[in-house]
DNA sequence: ACAACTACTTGATTAAAATCAAGAAAAATA
DNA sequence: TATTTTTCTTGATTTTAATCAAGTAGTTGT
């Protein structure tokens, strides 16, 4: 749980005692390779916070696994829109690798939120860097062709490309892997 | 102003001071017609607040106008990406029609937020209904063809539909003109 | 009221990406 | 290590939406 204090500081940096109540809010769970965090059609109550480890969400779309989040830690995980929809989620998220995470419960989390002014600011904070980055996504998806989405993300999140299979690259990015596939081949070729 | 207080407090409620030095951080302006409220290549340094009206963000691309949001007073309206990242702004928000709006310092604003509990929350509140906007709209993207896409955003925005021009809801949806024109006119027809 | 402009529609053609299909390469697991 | 499974690549074909083009309706401004 020590890098949780270093991830949390590089948001906003709490008070120890706050931080103390943060971190009571989480209890340790193990994950297998492959296993879920979290399963779609479930009603959501938990964010987590993972260690460490590559966590992947997606949704299935007509029988078709659409990938919508690469997760790597130390990180958050969550569905917040779940949550405050009060909608079951969409969601799965899976292991890549056996792990462990940590889960709170999200009404306790908000509910200790109110009581102090570092945390309020800690949770301001968090929803800002997640908003920057999805709208730079959409701004991508509403601007970009496909190859230009990709060369975008790369530069963006290099290590999701790196690591990550092309497959799952491909629907994050709204593809095929057919497609992606190609793509690679031809900036490739016109690099060469 | 007074529906101003009407808005942020439907987000969250503040005090009276917090609320009277928050609306003390905005100055009026007003805009013509067809006239701009933010310009590309500029800077970003405040936020707007616009008590009626509508108001259209859009991107140029290759010549074309993409547009990004639609704003229908009272609302805010701001590139936060551009303020946060401290690039020049990609994005014009022109106004429909000859109107007034409050701008205020975003950097004062954030000081400001930063002195009181109840206005770090309002903030908070302000970043998670925006944020939820947005993914709402990115797994609309990612899983749906062009005619869900309109559906959704029928369910979501029906102002929008209403209101506003075929041609800037097209772009907004990542679709040509003729293509929208041809969805409509399809479930024009499935629905008789 | 008229002219000029803008928005929308519709059809024909082109271009881009999806789908279908097969095989190669790589990774997982027994 | 051998076998099975998964991932990736490549080609052929189909589908979808973009582009090109022309015409109509509607709006704005003089």
């Amino acid at each position: 749980m020590e890098e949780l204090k270093t991830l949390v500081n590089r948001l906003s940096p709490l008070p120890d005692s706050d931080f103390e109540a943060l971190k009571a809010l989480f209890q340790k769970r193990t994950v297998k390779k492959k296993g879920f965090v979290q399963i779609e059609n479930n009603l959501v109550n938990e964010i987590h916070y993972v260690p460490n480890g590559n966590y992947r969400g997606y949704i299935n779309k007509d029988g078709e696994e659409i990938t919508t989040h690469f997760y790597f830690g130390p990180t958050f995980l969550a569905d917040y829109l779940s949550y405050k929809t009060k909608q079951r989620t969409k969601h799965n998220i899976q292991a890549f690798q056996d792990g462990i995470y940590y889960s709170a419960n999200f009404d306790e989390l908000e509910a200790l939120g109110e009581t102090s002014l570092a945390l309020t600011r800690f949770f301001l904070k968090f929803f800002q860097a997640v908003y920057l980055y999805k709208e730079q996504r959409a701004v991508s998806f509403v601007n970009d062709s496909p190859e230009e989405r990709y060369l975008n993300f790369f530069k963006i999140r290099p290590k999701v490309i790196e690591q990550m299979p092309l497959k799952y690259i491909a629907s994050y990015l709204g593809m095929t892997p057919e497609t992606l596939s190609r793509i690679r081949n031809k900036i490739r070729f016109s690099e060469e």
